[in-house]
RNA sequence: GGGCGCAUAGCUCAGCCGGUUAGAGCACCUGCCUUACAAGCAGGGGGUCAUAGGUUCGAGUCCUAUUGCGCCCACCA
């Protein structure tokens, strides 16, 4: 058995969160078993990438999740915070490829598909649970039973389910249409994917010749190399301009291809020369027109960016390189009439910033406009909930311009599209399962699409795939729907609404009830945390210098919902120094629990009968301070709550609660002694379970210390209940008097500071009390000697024989007075007495003057008025008192 | 082009439904190694709450406009 002992000298947390985490891990206190008793609490994590490293962002997110999680489990919730990982298609298969090309020197496609996904797997396996191993030493208390990958068996499955499903109901559907291609991650790209920037760029102005004599026409573009597919002129109905050219025809400069000039209100007459080249295949807007005519849509550029055998001369050439050549050609010819300097929007992919090109493909969409109503009604009707509220906003605003959604990435690592194609009749057959043979002519060769889909399909699936579904199961029934989802802001538009609009479609139902939005952990410049400026920030490096507690408070304390954070390390210690205090304090009361021989002393039962005054102060602001912590939590302001925490322990536990006392545990007194050891333990249990859910670990292995909670389901913090019993009305008189003693002891120790030359040594005190701050005053005699140093008090009630060489105070509805001798500053006693005159000379004035006004009497309430007519009371009596001692200062200084 | 957010002490940020003297941490100044803690203790200074109007008995808080900063969305003539 155990012997019981004090904590360690310093507060080194490394020296116990590893083995606390084991310890919590080893004991089932993660697992989220189902108790139909108890409501369930359910936040599914953001799965973070396999390829990625935990980075800052990962610990807020987290250290978000994992407060909540531990908080709700200590009031009693069957709290599941279930984890996971993500395959993520693009990045992954990128990573994969450069370790293939580096090791065997071969191009993926060189390597073929089999044997890519083989070794894929096997990167997975080697590096997809370094991040599970790192959120760990965040102290993560995630139900790793439950862990899930977006690409495991069961969210294929589900993947397959749900394409199956919407393919049935005609939500998905394959067409050729324009996408966005990235020429260098070699696939389309949904919209959501593709950024845009504003990048300087050129107008060129071209002359197209006219055919048959007919006139000439100059057209703006931005984009000379897609002229090979022109297809048509485009110019305004009304452009009078151009109104009798319409109908004619012109070449393509230096070729022999002859286009029509088409009248559609797409150009805008006062925007370039007002005529528009019409190019399907190669830009949305031209797409539309051309459909509108009719018009073919011929590619000049390829999947890879090449110039195609359209561009003739200039088929295979990258399609800069071929702007370049043909401007110069076209320039030499006499077809460029004039350039023109311009911002340019250009869209870039998202991974890779390459330029996106518009590319007219075969592939899968998901239709968006019935998905979308839904998911905009839940949050009108407030079942779905933003915090902060304005993000509601985003969330609408981008449902409601949202456009249909490509699915098919020409990838391999990825769930691949569950569809197949005849090879015999060239029937389509979608199905979860691959099909025998074709449903259509029978025949058995039927060949799988080669296309995976987008990441964020499985990711939208996540709150129900990770809880079983398509199955029924007992978690779906129990855990769905979610209660929160913690996110960055950064990908509402991947994730969140897209596991809305999937949940309320496959589920019937949100898949969580509130979006806690969070913002970006920036660098103490406010830059952004980047890779390419090096400015990130390891979290696993902060927690080996100052803790995981220290980086979780710093993260938490630092984060107001939806707006970004700057990191600074002064904040962290900050953090680290508040943990160490609370450190000091548990050493403290350790040691006085503990007798010689390591047995801890009574500290309990009877001891209630001797609850001093600041015994009930004490615990009355704990309960106090609980209340409103669970309110702040249930508001989501986690920020908040860890301010008031901290309050608790440093401002009022260890600043006054412990000063007060000390003297108790030093007397003799052992009934006495045995209560203050009973409100020390006490108040320092709740005060841990208070901050466990921010800084687990330490208050964890703090707790570990203590004598063992009566009544208590598990010796483990984490298994705590939350502190929600109030402390009896009954203590707030008490507890009003350790107020005033409070103010008194400050008053005092301010003149000691500001006045006296003498700090250290003991003063004697004269205090002219009114009848109302007698008992207060004697019953916190010895606090007030102790804290303030004095050596006596004398009390009278009248003040003819102060001493006239004493400094004053008023403060806790008495009038102090300190003979201080020689050793008084008159001046500095003039000064600082003048200053707090005209301090309360400007209130009296103030608050006369809004008593004096009916409009504030008549209509302010009641409570309102008569505080400010009690305050303004107040303050004449103790601008009478100072300016009596002013004057009489003012006599000693002539 | 459309939308959103922010502006409070030297710095980083709180400030709920409008109602005491606008707060905290860091930094700064003064004095202390007081047997839990110098990663500490005690005391102190510092803000015309971006600007201009308005609503109100009362505005950091609500409304309008302006300025500055940031972000998101948007089909590249």
């Amino acid at each position: 058995m155990k012997q019981n002992a004090n904590l360690a000298k310093n507060y080194e947390p490394k020296a116990f969160e590893d083995r606390i985490y084991a310890e919590w891990e080893n004991s089932g206190a993660f697992r989220a078993v189902i108790d139909r008793a108890k409501k369930p609490f359910t936040i599914v994590m953001p799965p973070p990438n396999i390829t990625g490293q935990l980075h800052m962002g990962h610990a807020l997110d987290q250290t978000l999740q994992d407060v909540l999680t531990r908080w709700r489990r200590m009031q009693g919730y069957c709290a599941l915070w279930l984890p996971g990982t993500d395959h993520a298609s693009i990045a992954t298969e990128a990573r994969v490829a450069d370790d293939i090309l580096s090791s065997e020197g071969k191009s993926k496609y060189e390597f073929g598909r089999e044997e890519f996904l083989k070794r894929a797997w096997e990167w997975k396996r080697v590096y997809g649970g370094k991040i599970t191993e790192q959120m760990r030493k965040l102290g993560n208390s995630c139900d790793w039973e439950r862990e899930r990958f977006t690409m495991d068996e069961g969210c294929n499955r589900a993947v397959r389910e749900y394409f199956v499903k919407l393919y049935e109901k005609g939500l998905i559907y394959r067409g050729n249409r324009l996408i966005n291609r990235c020429p260098h991650c070699g696939t389309a790209l949904s919209d959501a994917e593709v950024e845009h920037e504003d990048k300087n760029g050129t107008y060129w102005y071209f002359r197209y010749p006219g055919a048959d004599g007919g006139k000439d026409v100059v057209v703006a573009t931005s984009r000379p190399e897609t002229m090979f597919a022109d297809v048509a002129i485009a110019v305004h109905p009304d452009d009078e301009r151009y109104v009798s050219m319409v109908g004619s025809q012109v070449y393509i400069p230096l070729t022999d291809r002859l286009i029509p000039i088409i009248a559609d209100t797409y150009p805008d007459p006062e925007k370039g020369t007002g005529a528009v080249k019409i190019t399907p295949a190669h830009d949305l807007n031209d797409f539309e027109v051309g459909e509108r005519h009719g018009l073919d849509k011929p590619s000049c550029i390829d999947e890879n960016a090449a110039m195609t055998g359209l561009a003739e001369k200039y088929a295979g050439m990258d399609r800069f390189e071929c702007r370049k050549a043909w401007v110069k050609e076209l320039d030499s010819a006499g077809f460029l009439v004039k350039t023109e300097d311009k911002i340019i929007p250009l869209g870039t992919c998202y991974r890779c910033d390459t330029v996106i090109e518009p590319f007219l493909s075969e592939q899968w969409f998901v239709s968006m406009a019935e998905l979308a109503k839904p998911a905009v009604l839940a949050a009108k009707e407030g079942r779905l909930t933003h915090v902060p509220e304005h993000f509601e906003k985003t969330y609408l605003h981008w449902l409601s311009e949202v456009h249909d959604w490509c699915i098919s990435r020409q990838l391999w690592w990825g769930h691949r599209i569950p569809a197949w194609y005849c090879d015999v009749c060239g029937k389509l057959i979608v199905a979860p399962d691959p099909p025998d043979r074709c449903s259509a002519c029978g025949a058995g060769e039927l060949r799988q699409d080669e296309d995976v889909l987008d990441t964020w399909f499985s990711s939208a699936l996540w709150p129900f795939s990770t809880l079983g579904w398509p199955d029924k199961t007992e978690d779906l029934s129990y855990f769905y729907p979610t209660t929160v989802l913690v996110t960055g802001y950064d990908i509402i538009f991947f994730w969140v609404v897209r596991m809305v609009f999937s949940g309320l479609e496959i589920m019937g139902d949100i898949p969580f009830r509130h979006v806690y939005v969070h913002g970006l952990v920036r660098d103490g410049e406010g830059r952004k945390m980047s890779k390419s400026l090096g400015n990130g920030i390891d979290p696993l490096e902060i927690i080996d210098r100052y803790g995981a507690d220290a980086l979780r408070f710093t993260l938490i304390s630092g984060v107001s919902a939806g707006s970004d954070m700057r990191f600074q390390t002064e904040k962290l210690e900050g953090a680290r120094n508040f943990a160490n205090k609370l450190w000091n304090a548990s050493r403290f009361v350790v040691m006085n629990l503990l007798d010689e021989n390591g047995d801890f002393l009574p500290a309990r039962a009877e001891a209630s009968a001797h609850l001093a005054d600041e015994d009930a102060w004490i615990l009355l602001k704990t309960t106090d301070t609980a209340a409103e912590v669970t309110r702040n939590m249930e508001n989501f302001d986690l920020s908040v709550a860890a301010q008031k925490i901290y309050e608790l322990i440093w401002n009022e536990y260890c600043d006054w609660y412990i000063e007060f006392v000390k003297e108790r545990l030093y007397g003799g007194d052992e009934a006495d002694k045995t209560g203050v050891r009973l409100v020390l333990v006490s108040v320092l249990r709740d005060i841990l379970k208070l901050l466990h859910p921010f800084m687990p670990f330490i208050t964890e292995e703090i707790s570990g210390f203590l004598p063992p909670e009566e009544g208590a389901d598990s010796p483990l913090l984490i298994n705590a209940a939350w502190p929600e019993t109030p402390a009896p009305d009954a203590f707030r008189p008490a507890a009003a008097r350790i107020e005033r003693a409070k103010d008194i002891i400050r008053s005092i120790r301010n003149i000691r500071a500001e006045t006296s030359a003498a700090p250290s040594k003991l003063l004697n005190a004269v205090i002219v009390v009114s009848s109302e701050s007698t008992e207060t005053l004697k019953r916190e005699e010895r606090h007030i000697k102790k804290l303030a140093g004095l050596a006596a008090i004398e009390y009278v009630s009248e003040k003819n024989n102060i001493p006239e060489e004493s400094a004053s105070a008023v403060a806790g509805g008495a009038e102090i007075f300190i003979p201080l001798d020689e050793l008084i500053d008159y001046k500095a006693e003039f000064e600082r007495l003048s200053k707090e005159k005209i301090r309360i000379a400007g209130d009296i004035e103030r608050l006369g003057a809004k008593l004096a006004n009916p409009g504030f009497t008549d209509k302010a309430p009641e409570r309102v008025v008569n505080a400010e007519r009690e305050r303004l009371v107040s303050c004449k009596v103790t601008a009478a008192k100072l300016s009596e001692r002013i004057v009489s200062l003012e006599k000693k200084l002539k």
